[in-house]
DNA sequence: GTTTGTGAAACGATTCACAGCT
DNA sequence: AGCTGTGAATCGTTTCACAAAC
């Protein structure tokens, strides 16, 4: 398959926001023009964005809401459910466990870990905090397509590789580290510190 | 001043934590090579970055760590500390103040908000929460220099504008909603659901 | 000999503009 | 007449490659 950009994939699951509140609107189609308005960005890279999938509008009519929805969520991979497992209780850890709007958009948390003897047993939104040394045999058991990395920088990467090694095919780490991972894992980082220090240079920037 | 990709900032936030490594390790000086090495770029790429705020190496020997990484947290506006105010003190918003990176880093939590009279009064790592009704005011008194979004997304743009009114010239927004700000204030987003998506749309890829 | 700094080339993403369908 | 789908043009970023400095 064609390689499809990141900005383009993060566009589309804007689109298929704005898609579903059209869709409570009761608006029946919708142009390229209006989702464009409302994601900020054009018309033409809405069309073009849309166009490395198929042709799904009516010229001189626009998209058909509902069924656009729908191949969005086809093609994003949303038709179906996910199982995550969380690696670190820590403040963050946590909190995503906590998060409602995971599950609500079929993302599942089905085991958390953590290395320190005072948070495993603890519950987070009905999922135990188990001890980091069953990490492989939990992998081997429940099969988890994302693994979420939430432990401290230095421990990241030894995390990320029982991850792989244990099946897992999508990262999304938090901690503050560079991951290594094969070229058949995806990784998406989030990084609080460098958004922060963005920030700051747009400040320091503006500021002269 | 010529304008610098958000691409660009980001791996100079990085080269400035190898920097700190390198400096750590008793390194005197580092070459383009193998600051690109630790952070998965290549040379042409950290030489590119760094050129385009003047020349701080060495033909033949590299750059000067120590140097190096002082002129880098001048470029990126590090050599002062901020002052952030969080708004929504859920679970997201209540982890980020307890997160000590930030103040490390230089980012000082001075002021934190809740709509909800369950959540006013508590104390997150020394601040209190207070009643969004009094934003206004404390942006007055206190001049925070970024406002930290953690709202629903339908309170999300509201905040915003009141952050804005109140000087703030920099936004951390996590709530999952596109916010509109004038110009000369520098908005972030973190949108966890969008990260998980992207992983999403690989893991559907990946199968075909 | 080594490594920087930088124009030029290559690549990738966005925007333009319009032919073609409804 | 209205709006999509898309090749072509533009714009921005990364990579190449080499002269200059040490």
């Amino acid at each position: 398959m064609r390689k499809i950009a990141d900005s383009t994939v993060r566009r589309l699951s804007l689109y298929l926001r704005y898609l579903e509140e059209f869709e409570t609107e009761g608006q029946a189609t919708v142009s390229s023009e209006a989702l464009a308005t409302r994601g900020g960005t054009t018309s033409a890279q809405v069309r073009k964005d849309l166009s490395f999938f198929g042709s799904f509008g009516k010229r001189g009519l626009g998209y058909p809401v509902a069924e656009l929805g729908t191949r969005l969520r086809d093609i994003l991979g949303l038709s179906r459910r996910y199982r995550l497992v969380v690696v670190g209780a820590g403040k963050i850890g946590s909190a995503l466990a906590q998060y409602r709007g995971f599950r609500q958009r079929g993302f599942d948390i089905v085991a958390m870990f953590d290395n320190d003897g005072e948070k495993v047993g603890k519950l987070y939104d009905g999922v135990a905090v188990r001890d980091v040394a069953d990490l492989d045999a939990v992998l081997e058991a429940e099969q988890p397509d994302i693994g979420v990395i939430v432990v401290p920088g230095d421990q990241a990467q030894a995390v990320a590789e029982r991850l792989v090694r244990g099946g897992v095919k999508a990262i999304l780490n938090f901690a503050p580290a560079p991951l290594q991972v094969p070229d058949d894992v995806s990784l998406k980082n989030v990084n609080l510190a460098l958004e922060l220090e963005a920030l700051s240079f747009a400040l320091a920037s503006q500021r002269h």
